[in-house]
DNA sequence: AGCGACTATAGGGTTTTCCCTAAATTTATA
DNA sequence: TATAAATTTAGGGAAAACCCTATAGTCGCT
């Protein structure tokens, strides 16, 4: 049963998304909140898997700090964007704040249901239009979004770091080694993270050696 | 062949050292500093194995600050302290400072060389003497300052953090997880550190992989 | 009742990591 | 020879990790 609380100031809007989960049988609307303090509450006391919030809650910066705060703190917890805008700046904003999905308030029942079944199975969601939107703009969309599984091609110099950091150096010390400055280092660590998709070098380490990139 | 510098303001002294190593076929004196300076200089152009650092350089301070500067940034580099003091704290601030080994200056030529070649070989040499100074001196001594190859015991508590360390999580998501502090996931973590004998995250993950803990 | 291991918490401080943006140089390659 | 990829450096800032000391409650064992 996956356990969903709503996060919309629209009292109409909540009904609705509620009646349209109702059908569903593996998913429960367990809470809805009006307020963003309400869903700080909530998160604390009560188990949710997924957030559908209203990026416009009241306002567009409130969504996104309550999204990054959702998904820095309870990072099991996943949150799908919904809003009236579908405009490619915002929906790179909300995916930066840890959003896994993004749904346009005008989305389907089937949808929906997809999306909130698709993010609780820690993968991401994001339909057509939206992927559409954020293709043609630019080149700022990350290389590795996604992320999960495909092995990253190394660069000599990242190879050398990564090995240095399974040796337990900081990036002072890999410097000295290297040569180069520390924010060369630094450089390259954060490349490492970038490829292999990865918050910390803790979990660097660990997706490193079960990919066999260490020992 | 284990290139050996040594730093010692006093002349005689070095010479002393560097004709009792003379004898020895793998090791080589190959810079003699008379200064702090010079030292962090040499440091810098060449690749050292063996740091011979006379403590009061020219004062206790001194060499302290000047051990901990090589151990923090050349962790290859391997300091054995050189001292006439055989006080037990002095003995635990240069440990601390990051010293694999510690010799009177009354030393023998045997003695000498078998301290070089042991830190060289990422060991810790301490004689009888020092030894016994350090274990009747109260409770002070560390667990696990050996640390290297032993499996420690983890209490129930560690053992899941270490999980949720390996699952990228920091410290204020595992707080919200167990449903404790910060400080005391914090705590935890410390634990580990010193339990693996490891100086960070990053080769926490390596070594309790490594010893089957995680995966 | 006392001891030791485990757990939790706190305050304060330093270092390191991580993120963002920006730009110059070299090297490989189409 | 453009173009792209890789490498290096930099500055600033926020978050996290790391280190120290200190207290205190719980539990099991003696």
């Amino acid at each position: 049963m996956i356990r969903v609380l709503i996060a919309d100031d629209h009292n109409v809007f909540v009904e609705g998304i509620e009646s349209l989960i109702s059908g569903a049988p593996d998913i429960k609307v367990t809470e809805r909140c009006y307020t963003v303090e309400s869903v700080i509450e909530r998160l604390n006391q009560t188990a949710i898997d997924v957030v559908l919030l209203d990026i416009s809650f009241p306002q567009i910066e409130d969504g996104l700090n309550l999204c990054e705060h959702i998904t820095r703190l309870y990072p099991k917890t996943k949150v799908v964007a919904l809003t009236m805008h579908d405009d490619a700046s915002l929906i790179k904003r909300v995916v930066k704040k840890g959003a896994r999905g993004y749904l346009l308030k005008n989305t389907t029942k089937v949808e929906l249901l997809q999306a909130i079944q698709t993010v609780h199975h820690e993968k991401q969601y994001f339909n057509d239009t939206i992927t559409h939107i954020l293709l043609n703009d630019g080149p700022k969309t990350r290389k590795s979004t996604a992320g999960a599984g495909i092995k990253p091609n190394l660069t000599p110099r990242e190879s050398e770091v990564l090995t240095l950091i399974a040796q337990g150096l900081t990036t002072q010390q890999m410097a000295n080694q290297l040569f180069v400055s520390a924010k060369a280092v630094e450089f390259h660590r954060s490349s490492l993270l970038m490829k292999f998709g990865v918050p910390n070098t803790a979990l660097l380490i660990k997706t490193a050696m079960e990919m066999q990139y260490i020992d």
